[in-house]
DNA sequence: CATATGATGGACT
DNA sequence: GTCCATCATATGG
């Protein structure tokens, strides 16, 4: 089942949490690409000080307080993260995809990244932007009305979540808000 | 225009 | 474990 504005308009952490093992899909020239999310992390508005959505909006950080299921996507130390936005229009919030484990157009993947190990091809947020061919040109999207992009529940496998800080933050709240399977190997180290 | 700054990744010891 | 190349943004002059 295709996740829809409903199942994104909800909490962050709640988002987060749901999204694991959910399938992301990317109908793409020559051929489709699918993961299975592994690892998550949840951002919230100004009162979260790892998150972007501080008092000064600007082109980037504005897709925040947009409807959910906006795609916000960003670059970091040479590196296009992409989100997808929570939360009621108007509250601030998104979800980072920071790893998923590859299902399909593999091949694809492996050219995309130069790499040939798969556990090397979307561990990681900046590796998976890479593995999708994902850049500034789908900011501002979204996954439950595009033509290129969709997000399914679609999982039969059982398993653990787990949790930990979030990675690369100066300033953390004190909940986790880093979602991962446990044990899964995809997930970022 | 100049520069500092990351929600990183990869190479190396 | 350590080091550093990376580059779009944001901000200040």
């Amino acid at each position: 089942m295709k996740l829809d504005g409903d199942f994104f308009s909800r909490e962050s952490d709640k988002v987060a949490r749901d999204l694991l093992g959910c399938y992301f899909v990317r109908d793409y020239n020559p051929g489709v690409l699918k993961g299975r999310i592994v690892e998550t992390e949840a951002y919230f508005g100004p009162e979260d000080p790892a998150s972007r959505a501080k008092e000064k909006k600007t082109k980037i950080n504005e897709n925040m307080w947009k409807s959910g299921g906006t795609i916000l996507v960003y670059m970091i130390h040479g590196h296009w993260l992409f989100n997808i936005v929570t939360e009621e229009e108007g509250v601030p919030g998104a979800v980072l995809i920071r790893a998923v484990e590859p299902v399909k157009g593999i091949g694809i993947m492996k050219r995309l990244r130069d790499r040939n190990k798969e556990r090397e091809l979307a561990s990681g947020p900046g590796k998976f932007t890479q593995a999708f061919d994902i850049s500034e040109k789908h900011h501002g999207g979204d996954v439950t009305s595009s033509d290129i992009f969709s997000v399914l529940d679609e999982d039969e496998e059982e398993f653990e979540i787990d949790s930990s800080h979030r990675i690369g933050v100066s300033e953390d709240l004190e909940e986790e808000f880093r979602f991962f399977i446990e044990d899964n190997k995809h997930v970022s180290k």
